[in-house]
DNA sequence: TCAACGAGTGAGTGATCACTTACTCACCAT
DNA sequence: ATGGTGAGTAAGTGATCACTCACTCGTTGA
Protein backbone atom coordinates (compact mmCIF):
# COMPACT_ATOMS: atom_id res chain seq x y z
CA UNK A 1 0.00 0.00 0.00
CA UNK A 2 2.41 2.53 1.41
CA UNK A 3 5.53 3.75 -0.93
CA UNK A 4 8.79 2.33 0.71
CA UNK A 5 10.31 5.66 2.57
CA UNK A 6 13.56 5.16 1.73
CA UNK A 7 13.10 5.54 -1.79
CA UNK A 8 11.63 8.78 -1.73
CA UNK A 9 11.98 10.97 -4.92
CA UNK A 10 15.44 13.14 -5.77
CA UNK A 11 14.44 16.36 -4.66
CA UNK A 12 14.71 19.45 -6.55
CA UNK A 13 18.12 20.06 -5.71
CA UNK A 14 18.99 16.65 -6.86
CA UNK A 15 17.17 16.27 -10.31
CA UNK A 16 18.81 19.68 -11.03
CA UNK A 17 22.41 18.90 -10.23
CA UNK A 18 21.60 15.72 -12.15
CA UNK A 19 20.04 17.68 -14.60
CA UNK A 20 22.81 19.77 -15.63
CA UNK A 21 25.36 16.94 -15.57
CA UNK A 22 23.80 15.12 -18.14
CA UNK A 23 23.61 18.43 -20.48
CA UNK A 24 26.58 19.30 -19.96
CA UNK A 25 28.05 15.71 -21.69
CA UNK A 26 25.33 16.25 -24.12
CA UNK A 27 26.62 20.25 -25.04
CA UNK A 28 30.39 18.97 -24.90
CA UNK A 29 29.45 16.11 -26.84
CA UNK A 30 27.69 18.19 -29.82
CA UNK A 31 27.11 21.43 -28.98
CA UNK A 32 24.60 23.62 -27.84
CA UNK A 33 22.94 23.72 -31.75
CA UNK A 34 23.47 20.29 -32.07
CA UNK A 35 21.70 19.15 -28.58
CA UNK A 36 18.35 18.77 -28.37
CA UNK A 37 16.17 19.36 -25.17
CA UNK A 38 14.20 16.04 -25.76
CA UNK A 39 18.01 14.37 -25.64
CA UNK A 40 18.77 16.31 -22.59
CA UNK A 41 15.37 15.16 -21.07
CA UNK A 42 16.08 11.69 -21.96
CA UNK A 43 19.30 11.06 -20.48
CA UNK A 44 18.56 13.27 -16.83
CA UNK A 45 15.54 10.90 -16.73
CA UNK A 46 12.86 13.02 -16.45
CA UNK A 47 10.08 14.54 -19.00
CA UNK A 48 11.46 17.58 -21.44
CA UNK A 49 8.58 19.70 -19.57
CA UNK A 50 10.05 19.06 -16.37
CA UNK A 51 13.72 20.77 -17.96
CA UNK A 52 11.86 24.27 -18.26
CA UNK A 53 10.27 23.85 -14.97
CA UNK A 54 13.86 24.02 -13.77
CA UNK A 55 15.31 26.51 -16.14
CA UNK A 56 13.05 29.07 -18.56
CA UNK A 57 15.21 28.29 -21.51
CA UNK A 58 17.84 25.91 -22.83
CA UNK A 59 19.86 28.77 -23.28
CA UNK A 60 19.92 29.49 -19.65
CA UNK A 61 20.56 25.99 -18.92
CA UNK A 62 23.54 25.90 -20.83
CA UNK A 63 24.73 29.68 -19.34
CA UNK A 64 24.27 28.02 -15.88
CA UNK A 65 26.58 25.07 -17.14
CA UNK A 66 29.57 27.25 -18.29
CA UNK A 67 28.61 29.34 -14.64
CA UNK A 68 29.36 26.29 -12.53
CA UNK A 69 32.53 25.67 -13.70
CA UNK A 70 35.12 27.64 -11.52
CA UNK A 71 38.41 28.13 -11.29
CA UNK A 72 40.92 25.62 -9.56
CA UNK A 73 42.61 27.32 -6.35
CA UNK A 74 44.33 24.42 -5.47
CA UNK A 75 47.06 24.58 -8.27
CA UNK A 76 47.22 27.91 -8.46
CA UNK A 77 48.23 27.88 -4.20
CA UNK A 78 51.20 24.73 -5.22
CA UNK A 79 52.23 27.19 -8.23
CA UNK A 80 52.44 29.99 -5.79
CA UNK A 81 54.36 27.96 -3.59
CA UNK A 82 56.86 27.01 -5.74
CA UNK A 83 57.62 30.31 -7.29
CA UNK A 84 58.22 31.69 -4.10
CA UNK A 85 60.93 28.83 -4.02
CA UNK A 86 62.36 30.39 -7.56
CA UNK A 87 61.66 26.69 -8.75
CA UNK A 88 61.48 27.16 -12.32
CA UNK A 89 60.90 23.64 -13.15
CA UNK A 90 58.55 23.05 -10.70
CA UNK A 91 56.57 25.77 -11.76
CA UNK A 92 56.12 25.26 -14.98
CA UNK A 93 55.94 20.95 -14.53
CA UNK A 94 52.74 21.68 -12.26
CA UNK A 95 50.76 23.71 -14.92
CA UNK A 96 51.86 21.55 -17.72
CA UNK A 97 50.94 18.83 -15.49
CA UNK A 98 47.87 19.94 -14.90
CA UNK A 99 46.67 20.80 -18.14
CA UNK A 100 47.79 17.55 -19.51
CA UNK A 101 46.58 15.35 -16.35
CA UNK A 102 44.99 12.38 -18.08
CA UNK A 103 42.28 11.57 -15.78
CA UNK A 104 40.61 15.07 -16.48
CA UNK A 105 37.55 14.88 -17.83
CA UNK A 106 37.44 16.27 -21.64
CA UNK A 107 34.01 17.97 -21.46
CA UNK A 108 35.55 21.03 -20.29
CA UNK A 109 37.98 21.55 -23.36
CA UNK A 110 34.91 20.84 -25.80
CA UNK A 111 32.61 23.42 -23.63
CA UNK A 112 34.84 25.92 -24.18
CA UNK A 113 36.06 25.56 -27.62
CA UNK A 114 31.83 25.37 -28.65
CA UNK A 115 30.82 28.20 -26.63
CA UNK A 116 33.87 30.45 -27.72
CA UNK A 117 32.87 28.95 -31.45
CA UNK A 118 29.10 29.50 -31.09
CA UNK A 119 29.68 32.63 -29.85
CA UNK A 120 27.90 32.47 -26.61
CA UNK A 121 27.72 35.16 -24.37
CA UNK A 122 29.14 33.45 -21.13
CA UNK A 123 32.06 32.09 -23.65
CA UNK A 124 34.50 34.89 -22.23
CA UNK A 125 34.01 34.59 -18.56
CA UNK A 126 34.42 30.71 -19.05
CA UNK A 127 37.67 31.18 -20.96
CA UNK A 128 38.72 33.33 -17.93
CA UNK A 129 37.95 30.92 -15.47
CA UNK A 130 39.31 27.79 -17.54
CA UNK A 131 42.13 29.57 -19.52
CA UNK A 132 43.52 32.90 -18.87
CA UNK A 133 44.39 32.71 -14.79
CA UNK A 134 46.99 29.98 -16.25
CA UNK A 135 48.93 32.40 -18.36
CA UNK A 136 48.39 35.49 -16.14
CA UNK A 137 49.67 33.86 -13.06
CA UNK A 138 52.45 32.36 -15.41
CA UNK A 139 53.18 35.97 -17.03
CA UNK A 140 53.78 37.30 -13.50
CA UNK A 141 56.04 34.76 -12.81
CA UNK A 142 58.34 35.26 -15.79
CA UNK A 143 58.53 38.74 -15.77
CA UNK A 144 59.72 38.60 -11.94
CA UNK A 145 62.74 36.14 -13.00
CA UNK A 146 63.39 38.13 -16.02
CA UNK A 147 64.17 40.88 -14.01
CA UNK A 148 66.06 39.03 -11.61
CA UNK A 149 68.02 38.27 -14.68
CA UNK A 150 67.44 34.60 -14.46
CA UNK A 151 65.52 34.49 -17.75
CA UNK A 152 66.10 36.20 -21.01
CA UNK A 153 64.70 39.27 -21.79
CA UNK A 154 61.31 38.18 -23.30
CA UNK A 155 58.07 39.47 -23.33
CA UNK A 156 56.46 37.73 -20.17
CA UNK A 157 52.75 37.30 -21.59
CA UNK A 158 53.88 36.15 -25.17
CA UNK A 159 56.08 33.64 -23.23
CA UNK A 160 53.63 32.14 -21.02
CA UNK A 161 50.98 32.09 -23.72
CA UNK A 162 53.11 30.29 -25.87
CA UNK A 163 54.07 27.84 -22.60
CA UNK A 164 50.61 27.36 -22.24
CA UNK A 165 50.15 26.88 -26.48
CA UNK A 166 52.66 23.72 -25.92
CA UNK A 167 50.69 22.30 -23.54
CA UNK A 168 47.24 22.94 -24.73
CA UNK A 169 47.89 22.29 -28.15
CA UNK A 170 48.71 18.57 -27.02
CA UNK A 171 45.36 18.49 -25.58
CA UNK A 172 43.77 19.32 -28.17
CA UNK A 173 45.51 17.27 -30.63
CA UNK A 174 44.61 14.02 -27.98
CA UNK A 175 40.89 15.00 -27.32
CA UNK A 176 39.39 16.86 -30.21
CA UNK A 177 41.52 15.34 -33.70
CA UNK A 178 42.09 11.82 -31.71
CA UNK A 179 45.89 11.76 -32.19
CA UNK A 180 46.60 8.64 -30.10
CA UNK A 181 50.02 10.18 -27.38
CA UNK A 182 53.04 7.87 -27.81
CA UNK A 183 55.06 8.91 -24.93
CA UNK A 184 53.06 8.76 -21.12
CA UNK A 185 52.27 11.89 -19.42
CA UNK A 186 54.77 12.54 -17.60
CA UNK A 187 57.48 12.03 -19.98
CA UNK A 188 55.32 14.44 -22.48
CA UNK A 189 55.72 17.00 -19.44
CA UNK A 190 58.94 16.66 -18.80
CA UNK A 191 59.86 17.19 -22.27
CA UNK A 192 57.25 20.09 -22.23
CA UNK A 193 59.30 22.17 -19.70
CA UNK A 194 62.80 20.69 -20.35
CA UNK A 195 62.05 21.88 -24.10
CA UNK A 196 60.64 25.48 -23.11
CA UNK A 197 62.69 26.09 -20.14
CA UNK A 198 66.42 25.04 -22.20
CA UNK A 199 65.34 25.22 -25.95
CA UNK A 200 65.66 22.92 -28.89
CA UNK A 201 69.06 23.68 -29.82
CA UNK A 202 71.85 21.61 -28.21
CA UNK A 203 73.68 23.44 -25.71
CA UNK A 204 77.37 22.97 -26.73
CA UNK A 205 76.94 23.39 -29.85
CA UNK A 206 76.53 25.79 -32.62
CA UNK A 207 74.74 28.84 -31.13
CA UNK A 208 73.21 30.75 -34.50
CA UNK A 209 72.44 33.70 -32.38
CA UNK B 1 32.23 27.92 -80.94
CA UNK B 2 30.18 29.59 -77.99
CA UNK B 3 29.65 33.36 -78.18
CA UNK B 4 30.58 35.12 -74.98
CA UNK B 5 27.79 37.49 -74.34
CA UNK B 6 29.04 39.96 -71.96
CA UNK B 7 25.55 39.80 -70.13
CA UNK B 8 25.55 36.34 -69.96
CA UNK B 9 24.72 34.63 -66.49
CA UNK B 10 26.72 33.04 -64.48
CA UNK B 11 27.63 29.35 -65.25
CA UNK B 12 27.26 26.35 -63.76
CA UNK B 13 30.88 25.81 -62.48
CA UNK B 14 30.71 30.01 -61.09
CA UNK B 15 27.58 28.97 -59.28
CA UNK B 16 28.83 26.61 -57.50
CA UNK B 17 32.20 28.09 -56.87
CA UNK B 18 30.23 31.31 -55.65
CA UNK B 19 27.83 29.00 -53.32
CA UNK B 20 30.78 27.23 -52.06
CA UNK B 21 32.30 30.52 -50.70
CA UNK B 22 29.27 31.57 -49.52
CA UNK B 23 28.66 28.46 -47.80
CA UNK B 24 32.47 28.00 -46.25
CA UNK B 25 32.41 31.26 -44.73
CA UNK B 26 28.60 30.77 -43.49
CA UNK B 27 29.62 27.51 -41.89
CA UNK B 28 32.55 28.77 -39.95
CA UNK B 29 30.78 31.32 -38.98
CA UNK B 30 28.19 29.22 -37.36
CA UNK B 31 29.34 25.63 -37.67
CA UNK B 32 27.18 22.80 -39.83
CA UNK B 33 24.31 22.67 -37.41
CA UNK B 34 24.00 26.58 -36.49
CA UNK B 35 23.97 26.88 -40.45
CA UNK B 36 20.58 26.71 -42.28
CA UNK B 37 20.12 25.96 -45.97
CA UNK B 38 17.91 29.19 -46.25
CA UNK B 39 20.54 30.88 -45.49
CA UNK B 40 23.05 29.76 -47.54
CA UNK B 41 21.05 29.79 -50.69
CA UNK B 42 20.39 33.94 -49.59
CA UNK B 43 24.14 34.36 -49.46
CA UNK B 44 24.53 32.86 -52.57
CA UNK B 45 22.27 34.71 -53.86
CA UNK B 46 20.27 31.92 -55.42
CA UNK B 47 16.92 30.12 -54.18
CA UNK B 48 17.15 27.21 -52.21
CA UNK B 49 16.01 24.95 -54.15
CA UNK B 50 19.01 25.35 -56.72
CA UNK B 51 21.38 24.87 -53.62
CA UNK B 52 20.06 21.54 -54.01
CA UNK B 53 20.95 20.83 -57.54
CA UNK B 54 24.29 21.63 -56.77
CA UNK B 55 24.84 19.23 -54.28
CA UNK B 56 21.99 16.67 -53.07
CA UNK B 57 22.43 17.22 -49.13
CA UNK B 58 23.58 20.10 -46.89
CA UNK B 59 26.42 17.73 -46.05
CA UNK B 60 27.46 16.61 -49.21
CA UNK B 61 28.03 20.85 -49.42
CA UNK B 62 29.80 20.87 -46.53
CA UNK B 63 32.10 18.03 -47.21
CA UNK B 64 32.72 19.40 -50.91
CA UNK B 65 34.10 22.32 -48.43
CA UNK B 66 35.87 20.66 -46.21
CA UNK B 67 37.55 18.85 -49.37
CA UNK B 68 38.20 21.73 -51.60
CA UNK B 69 40.99 22.95 -49.25
CA UNK B 70 44.33 21.70 -50.25
CA UNK B 71 47.35 22.14 -48.49
CA UNK B 72 50.03 24.80 -49.42
CA UNK B 73 52.79 23.32 -51.57
CA UNK B 74 55.15 26.45 -51.25
CA UNK B 75 55.55 26.45 -48.16
CA UNK B 76 56.70 23.36 -47.73
CA UNK B 77 59.24 24.28 -50.69
CA UNK B 78 60.67 26.92 -48.68
CA UNK B 79 61.37 24.59 -45.51
CA UNK B 80 62.71 22.25 -47.77
CA UNK B 81 65.31 24.49 -48.99
CA UNK B 82 65.73 26.25 -45.65
CA UNK B 83 66.61 22.91 -44.07
CA UNK B 84 69.01 21.92 -46.90
CA UNK B 85 71.03 24.56 -45.69
CA UNK B 86 70.05 23.87 -41.79
CA UNK B 87 69.48 27.29 -41.06
CA UNK B 88 67.30 25.98 -38.00
CA UNK B 89 66.15 29.63 -37.78
CA UNK B 90 64.73 30.24 -40.75
CA UNK B 91 63.35 26.92 -41.10
CA UNK B 92 60.94 27.10 -37.69
CA UNK B 93 60.09 31.35 -38.81
CA UNK B 94 58.88 29.83 -41.56
CA UNK B 95 56.99 27.65 -40.10
CA UNK B 96 55.96 29.97 -37.40
CA UNK B 97 55.46 32.91 -40.12
CA UNK B 98 52.75 31.24 -42.02
CA UNK B 99 50.53 29.68 -39.19
CA UNK B 100 50.40 33.07 -37.86
CA UNK B 101 50.43 35.27 -41.12
CA UNK B 102 47.57 38.25 -40.56
CA UNK B 103 46.15 38.66 -43.29
CA UNK B 104 45.40 34.89 -43.43
CA UNK B 105 41.11 34.44 -43.89
CA UNK B 106 40.01 32.92 -40.43
CA UNK B 107 37.53 30.74 -41.82
CA UNK B 108 39.72 27.76 -42.49
CA UNK B 109 40.82 27.44 -38.11
CA UNK B 110 36.99 27.39 -37.37
CA UNK B 111 35.98 25.08 -39.87
CA UNK B 112 38.72 23.07 -38.82
CA UNK B 113 37.56 23.14 -35.40
CA UNK B 114 33.87 22.95 -35.74
CA UNK B 115 34.20 20.06 -37.72
CA UNK B 116 36.55 18.29 -35.61
CA UNK B 117 33.54 19.12 -32.58
CA UNK B 118 30.94 18.16 -34.71
CA UNK B 119 32.80 14.88 -35.62
CA UNK B 120 32.01 15.40 -39.63
CA UNK B 121 33.77 12.24 -41.00
CA UNK B 122 35.97 14.36 -43.33
CA UNK B 123 37.30 16.17 -40.42
CA UNK B 124 40.39 13.64 -40.16
CA UNK B 125 40.94 14.00 -43.88
CA UNK B 126 41.04 17.86 -43.38
CA UNK B 127 42.96 17.58 -40.54
CA UNK B 128 45.90 15.88 -41.95
CA UNK B 129 46.22 18.73 -44.94
CA UNK B 130 46.13 21.59 -42.87
CA UNK B 131 47.53 20.40 -40.10
CA UNK B 132 49.57 17.39 -39.64
CA UNK B 133 51.68 17.74 -42.65
CA UNK B 134 53.43 20.64 -40.71
CA UNK B 135 54.40 18.79 -37.70
CA UNK B 136 55.16 16.12 -39.70
CA UNK B 137 57.88 17.80 -41.86
CA UNK B 138 58.81 19.57 -38.98
CA UNK B 139 59.43 16.34 -37.06
CA UNK B 140 61.58 14.87 -39.88
CA UNK B 141 63.84 18.28 -40.00
CA UNK B 142 63.80 17.63 -36.01
CA UNK B 143 64.82 14.08 -36.35
CA UNK B 144 67.89 15.17 -38.42
CA UNK B 145 69.20 17.96 -36.00
CA UNK B 146 68.90 15.56 -33.28
CA UNK B 147 71.45 12.31 -35.39
CA UNK B 148 73.39 15.62 -36.53
CA UNK B 149 74.20 16.32 -32.41
CA UNK B 150 73.04 19.89 -33.22
CA UNK B 151 69.71 19.41 -31.30
CA UNK B 152 69.26 18.27 -27.93
CA UNK B 153 68.07 14.70 -27.67
CA UNK B 154 63.92 15.25 -27.64
CA UNK B 155 61.21 13.15 -29.07
CA UNK B 156 61.08 14.53 -32.54
CA UNK B 157 57.53 14.52 -32.82
CA UNK B 158 56.80 15.50 -29.01
CA UNK B 159 59.05 18.34 -30.03
CA UNK B 160 57.99 19.43 -33.39
CA UNK B 161 53.97 19.22 -32.10
CA UNK B 162 55.06 21.29 -29.16
CA UNK B 163 56.30 24.38 -31.26
CA UNK B 164 53.07 24.38 -34.12
CA UNK B 165 51.07 24.21 -30.81
CA UNK B 166 52.95 27.40 -29.70
CA UNK B 167 52.08 29.35 -32.71
CA UNK B 168 48.85 27.38 -33.27
CA UNK B 169 47.59 28.66 -29.78
CA UNK B 170 48.48 32.39 -30.65
CA UNK B 171 45.93 32.11 -33.11
CA UNK B 172 43.35 30.35 -31.40
CA UNK B 173 43.73 33.22 -28.85
CA UNK B 174 43.44 35.47 -31.10
CA UNK B 175 40.98 34.45 -33.59
CA UNK B 176 38.80 32.39 -31.51
CA UNK B 177 38.92 33.95 -28.29
CA UNK B 178 39.02 37.27 -29.32
CA UNK B 179 42.06 37.71 -26.99
CA UNK B 180 44.26 40.87 -28.48
CA UNK B 181 47.81 40.97 -29.77
CA UNK B 182 50.13 43.68 -28.36
CA UNK B 183 53.08 42.25 -30.75
CA UNK B 184 53.57 42.82 -34.13
CA UNK B 185 53.39 39.82 -36.33
CA UNK B 186 57.22 40.02 -36.75
CA UNK B 187 57.78 40.47 -32.89
CA UNK B 188 55.76 37.69 -32.38
CA UNK B 189 56.76 34.86 -34.62
CA UNK B 190 60.82 36.02 -33.85
CA UNK B 191 59.78 35.39 -30.34
CA UNK B 192 58.41 32.17 -30.33
CA UNK B 193 61.71 30.87 -32.98
CA UNK B 194 63.76 32.13 -30.52
CA UNK B 195 62.26 30.93 -27.28
CA UNK B 196 61.84 27.44 -28.99
CA UNK B 197 65.46 26.85 -30.35
CA UNK B 198 67.26 28.70 -26.85
CA UNK B 199 64.91 28.63 -24.47
CA UNK B 200 64.04 30.80 -21.88
CA UNK B 201 66.49 30.29 -18.97
CA UNK B 202 69.21 32.73 -19.56
CA UNK B 203 72.05 31.14 -20.72
CA UNK B 204 74.82 32.47 -18.84
CA UNK B 205 72.40 32.06 -15.67
CA UNK B 206 71.65 29.18 -13.33
CA UNK B 207 71.25 25.73 -15.42
CA UNK B 208 69.54 23.91 -12.96
CA UNK B 209 69.83 20.67 -14.94
C1' DT C 1 10.71 27.90 -86.33
C1' DC C 2 10.63 25.19 -82.54
C1' DA C 3 11.46 21.18 -79.71
C1' DA C 4 14.77 19.92 -76.32
C1' DC C 5 17.19 21.09 -72.36
C1' DG C 6 19.58 23.07 -68.49
C1' DA C 7 19.15 26.85 -65.22
C1' DG C 8 16.28 28.51 -61.97
C1' DT C 9 12.38 29.11 -58.63
C1' DG C 10 7.72 29.53 -55.57
C1' DA C 11 5.30 26.82 -52.99
C1' DG C 12 5.08 23.37 -50.75
C1' DT C 13 6.42 18.41 -47.76
C1' DG C 14 6.81 15.82 -43.32
C1' DA C 15 9.88 15.94 -39.51
C1' DT C 16 11.73 18.10 -35.74
C1' DC C 17 12.69 22.12 -33.02
C1' DA C 18 12.08 24.84 -28.40
C1' DC C 19 8.63 25.69 -25.56
C1' DT C 20 3.50 25.67 -23.38
C1' DT C 21 -0.79 24.11 -21.63
C1' DA C 22 -3.67 21.62 -18.93
C1' DC C 23 -3.60 18.16 -16.35
C1' DT C 24 -2.49 14.06 -12.55
C1' DC C 25 -0.58 12.58 -8.47
C1' DA C 26 1.75 12.24 -3.88
C1' DC C 27 2.21 14.48 0.25
C1' DC C 28 1.05 17.03 4.37
C1' DA C 29 -0.82 20.59 7.60
C1' DT C 30 -5.16 21.71 9.06
C1' DA D 1 -11.29 13.83 5.03
C1' DT D 2 -9.84 17.88 2.54
C1' DG D 3 -7.77 21.26 0.16
C1' DG D 4 -3.38 23.49 -1.03
C1' DT D 5 1.16 22.73 -3.07
C1' DG D 6 5.00 21.30 -5.63
C1' DA D 7 6.74 17.56 -8.61
C1' DG D 8 5.86 15.63 -12.72
C1' DT D 9 4.04 14.73 -17.48
C1' DA D 10 1.19 13.73 -22.09
C1' DA D 11 -0.02 16.12 -25.62
C1' DG D 12 0.13 19.60 -27.82
C1' DT D 13 1.83 24.81 -30.11
C1' DG D 14 3.70 27.51 -34.05
C1' DA D 15 8.10 27.99 -36.14
C1' DT D 16 11.69 26.27 -38.65
C1' DC D 17 14.35 22.56 -40.52
C1' DA D 18 16.23 19.94 -44.84
C1' DC D 19 14.54 18.73 -48.88
C1' DT D 20 11.02 18.08 -53.10
C1' DC D 21 7.82 19.09 -56.78
C1' DA D 22 5.83 21.18 -60.52
C1' DC D 23 6.71 24.62 -63.15
C1' DT D 24 8.77 28.80 -66.08
C1' DC D 25 12.15 30.64 -68.39
C1' DG D 26 16.26 31.59 -71.97
C1' DT D 27 19.31 29.43 -75.00
C1' DT D 28 20.63 26.47 -78.76
C1' DG D 29 21.06 22.93 -82.51
C1' DA D 30 18.62 21.21 -86.45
Amino acid sequence: MRPPLNTRRPSSQERQAGLIAAAASLFAAKGFKGTTTKEIAKAAGISEALVFKHFPTKRALYAAILAEKVTVSELLEAVEESAKKRDDRRVFTLIAGYRIRPDVDSTLLRLLLFSALEGHELSDMFFGKQHRVFYDRLADYIQLRVKEGAFRNVDPLLAARAFIGMVVHHRLLHEIFGVPMHRTHDDTVTTYVELFLHGLVHPSKSRTT
